[in-house]
RNA sequence: GGAGGGAUUCCCGAGUUGGCCAAAGGGGGCAGACUGUAAAUCUGCUGGCACUGCCUUCGAAGGUUCGAAUCCUUCUCCCUCCA
């Protein structure tokens, strides 16, 4: 069997590792005990969340122990990483709200019976500490001019870094410790963001219980341009259905640069390598096909079968007039007494929340940007009723490809 | 605690001799053209509404004035230097 190490480094997902040949080695020798943390700074995972997920199925697929490190306790901190101001500061309530999503979305992916991974919650050791105690076995380990020197506070130091954040590293650096110590985890995977917190991690268990800790990061999920992915004007792309609609989710996939597919590909579906590299390689309008396999697969891996059907059946139906209408569109029902007097089309386009505003709607329309039924509207001052329903149906449409559809009911 | 500097529309950032400021410019975004539901490019738009007009906005609250983002007072927050 092909050592998962080369697996991870074929897909593209590894950044750094702490030792390279030996991390190999220990994965093709025993069952490693590793884990990945994930702060609860919004109530679902999204998308650049997803790709540290991806490493956590293949791992545990080749027979490793993940472990799910849900923030608690280090939420209450806030990673200053890769932030050029500071977090806002979450509340208890929150952070335990957040904490059980992730744990509801964790168990969809990686299979938790029989101690086959384990979700904890750094809470567990980080809440009662005792600050003296912290300072003199923890703190004295570390030194503040080589932490200064450490990319991710870099521009913190220019913008303002508060002691608190300040103290990020040493709480990750501790859960380690904590993790090597009741589950014997010498592995810790993060994304590229993380490297300092890891190798400060590592480096604090190999001290402390001169231990074999290792460390291992992985690409962020980026644009061909470095931009980073999984972000659109609304926000993120989430892993929760209520936040981000299959469809919509779908829709990110499918119309994602001609250049990174390949890279989606490799990370984000269990596609094997040469398929992704054949797909990755059409060129012109051929790439299309690969865009809508990238967009299927990374929906059923998230969504299910039965919803990435749908998305793609709603998407063939509405950019190539084939397959069936479905439900999964995004769509609103109103009550037909509405439609009787009709009503306007800026105040529907509004109702649809298609546009934001009246003003908004007016200016779409004047530059032709709202299509009812696949026709054009040019008169803002346009009135919809029964007699715009076909079978009790009205689709509108902004822009190429944003549509909505109405319903009677 | 002391001394200075700052807070402007989604973001950055002009504007502070009071009216010509719904507020330059850029970015981002949206739409149109071209296309392949791509990129690049070009064009238009980008506070709200009952849209040749009205309303709300320039950290917050008051004040001066016919009129304030611009002047005065108090407050809040941020930054820099000093301890």
């Amino acid at each position: 069997m092909t050592n998962v190490f080369d697996i991870l480094k074929e897909r593209g997902y590894i950044e750094q590792a702490t030792h390279e040949e030996e991390i190999r080695e220990l994965l093709n020798d025993e069952k490693v005990t590793f884990y990945i943390g994930f702060d609860p700074t919004a109530d679902s995972l999204h998308v650049g969340h997803f790709i540290q997920v991806m490493v956590m199925m293949h791992m545990q697929k080749a027979g490793h122990r993940p472990i799910a490190l849900i923030g608690g306790g280090t939420g209450m901190v806030g990673d200053p990483s890769g932030r050029t101001d500071m977090r806002k500061m979450l509340t208890v309530a929150q952070i335990e709200h957040n904490v059980s999503s992730f744990k509801n979305q964790f168990s969809r992916f990686v299979d938790f019976s029989e101690n086959r991974a384990l979700i904890i919650n750094n809470s567990d050791w980080l809440l009662n500490l005792n600050y003296i105690d912290f300072l003199r076995n923890i703190g004295a380990h570390f030194s503040v001019n080589r932490m200064l020197t450490a990319e991710c506070f870099k521009n913190r130091l220019e913008k303002g870094l508060s002691f608190l954040e300040f103290n990020y590293m040493l709480m990750q650096s501790y859960d380690f410790l904590e993790l090597y110590k009741r589950y014997n985890c010498k592995l810790q995977l993060g994304g590229n963001d993380q490297w300092s917190n890891i190798i400060s991690g590592a480096d604090l268990v190999r001290r402390i219980e001169n231990g074999n800790a290792y460390g291992l990061t992985f690409k962020l999920l980026t644009t061909s341009e470095g931009k980073k992915m999984g972000k659109t004007e609304s926000g993120a792309i989430w892993l929760d259905p209520e936040k981000t609609p299959p469809y919509d989710f779908y829709q990110y996939w499918r119309n994602v640069d001609d250049p990174d597919v390949e890279n989606c590909l490799a990370l984000l579906t269990f596609l094997p390598m040469e398929e992704v590299k054949r797909l990755g390689s059409l060129k012109d309008a051929e790439i299309n096909k690969a865009k809508e396999i990238l967009a299927y697969e990374v929906t059923k891996l998230v969504h299910g079968q039965e919803e990435a059907d749908k998305a793609q059946s709603a998407a063939k139906t509405l950019f190539n007039n084939s397959g069936d209408i479905s439900t999964s569109i995004p769509s609103s029902k109103l009550n037909e007494s509405d439609f009787i007097k009709g009503i306007d089309i800026l105040t529907l386009l509004s109702k649809t929340k298609l546009t934001s505003s009246k003003g908004e709607g007016r200016r779409l329309i004047q530059q032709g940007g709202i299509y009812l039924n696949d026709k054009r509207i040019d008169e803002f001052s346009q009135i919809i009723n029964l007699d715009d329903f076909e079978d009790r149906k009205l689709m509108l449409r902004k822009g190429k490809k944003i549509y909505h559809q109405i319903e009677i009911i």
